[in-house]
DNA sequence: TGTACATCAGTGAACGCGCGTTCACTGATGTAC
DNA sequence: TGTACATCAGTGAACGCGCGTTCACTGATGTAC
């Protein structure tokens, strides 16, 4: 795309200023990110970096972007090779969610853990690459419920009118039909399953208390799929 | 406890630093905890901290402790004067971290969220406190089991002779009776609903999404409830 | 009860380090005629 | 195709700031005889 010598080393500059700050974002943390140990790693005197990114906070919202990104095509790409059964998709988006943590803990704790002091992310920027993960789940609810797989409550939750009118502006936004007590438990098993992973990789459990916990994972996975309704 | 007008001294000026150390978390975040920023506030030169800390790092691990042990203190204020029935203890008990989380989210930050870069907590000190909620949970578990009142899975999860092995030694540790399958359903339950937790604090819903996030959280608690095993 | 000594809180200077951001500048690359 | 001008990447110095930690010290408090 890309078409002057020029045009083309200030896009591959930009890729290496933000695989630098992944790679001090996996060594120091986020509050610790600093524009002029970027430039030092880049060959680079400390002002030249302004030349790409505004400030250092500009470059925390590039490494978001890239995270969520990353992340999303982590899952997509597990679910293209998953079988057409939604249970089974569940199951596989919610490994793929964790192996992708546990392989990037620093950028799974930029965009899941504790926010960066001082710094917001902008919404028109993040918003798209941040709900990529509950888009796919949802498509994925949406077609449990149409083939019937799925067990509603009983007695159904009963929902305040205001809760319910955010839930019918979802279903306008994400095209889908999905019923409120499938929306409650579908939120409900997308922030579980990001619990259950930041418990595994902020380490809440105590370091040898579970002998497995690939399989304590799969367990709880499995545990939060029957809290949705799938028949037994 | 402390008799000398000196050793009186010394444990206020102790409490003064952790209070003030706490304040710092809230605006800064712990990686920018700086024990000079603390002397200057406790109005003292910043070298003197150090007659009381020994390190940047031992004044985190005592926020830590103190944070786990505020947790704690609020869990256990609430549900002393919750009634007893175990379904409604565990509502109780999941409403009082939230509300705490809410009040206090720098701390809770620090103790469930993003690991801070380079500081690994002293396990001697801080496990004892940072298990006071999962053992409060546990004796609400082990209650709700003996009184009848949870429903197995059927069929019952398969778990492999090593994870039932780290279960054997948990019933060991806290001298109660759960079953395998609850020890699972259980375990799921607490990080689950430090997730609903986190999810909320953390900001993982956009800003206006949901109408009523004090009416989500428990739609979202009331489901996980469910997922335990409660009779309808 | 009074004195001598030990303990301890706090001082102030110093060490060597890092940060974000601005600014006037040089020299190479790109573009319009 | 060649030249003049505009754009842009990168430099180097500077601004003002913060940090953790050590060390020799002073003067007040506590304790043993």
């Amino acid at each position: 795309m890309p078409t002057t010598p020029r045009a083309r080393a200030r896009a591959q500059t930009m890729q290496d200023i933000v695989r630098i700050g992944r790679e001090h974002l996996a060594t120091d943390g986020a509050a610790a990110l600093s524009l002029r140990a970027v430039a030092r790693d880049l060959g680079v005197v400390s002002s030249a970096v302004y030349r790409y990114v505004r400030s250092r906070d500009e470059l925390l919202t590039l490494l978001v972007i890239d995270g969520y990104n990353a992340l999303g095509d982590a899952v997509d790409a597990a679910l293209a090779d998953a079988p057409d059964q939604p249970r089974e998709q569940l199951l596989v988006l919610a490994r793929a969610v964790r192996a992708w943590a546990r392989a990037e803990p620093a950028r799974y704790g930029l965009l899941f853990g504790t926010p960066v002091p001082g710094y917001d992310a902008p919404a028109d920027q993040t918003v798209v690459p941040g709900t990529r993960v509950i888009v796919a789940m949802q498509a994925i609810f949406a077609r449990a419920y149409e083939r019937g797989l799925l067990t509603a409550p009983d007695p159904l939750p009963e929902i305040s009118a205001a809760l319910s009118g955010s839930f019918a502006v979802l279903r306008r936004e994400f095209g889908h039909d999905i019923p409120d007590w499938l929306l409650v438990r579908g939120v409900t098993l997308w922030i579980a399953l990001f619990g259950l992973v930041s418990g595994d990789v902020f380490d809440m459990y105590g370091a040898d208390t579970f002998a497995d916990r690939d399989e304590l994972f799969e367990l709880q996975v499995a545990a939060q799929l029957d809290m949705l309704g799938f028949r037994g």
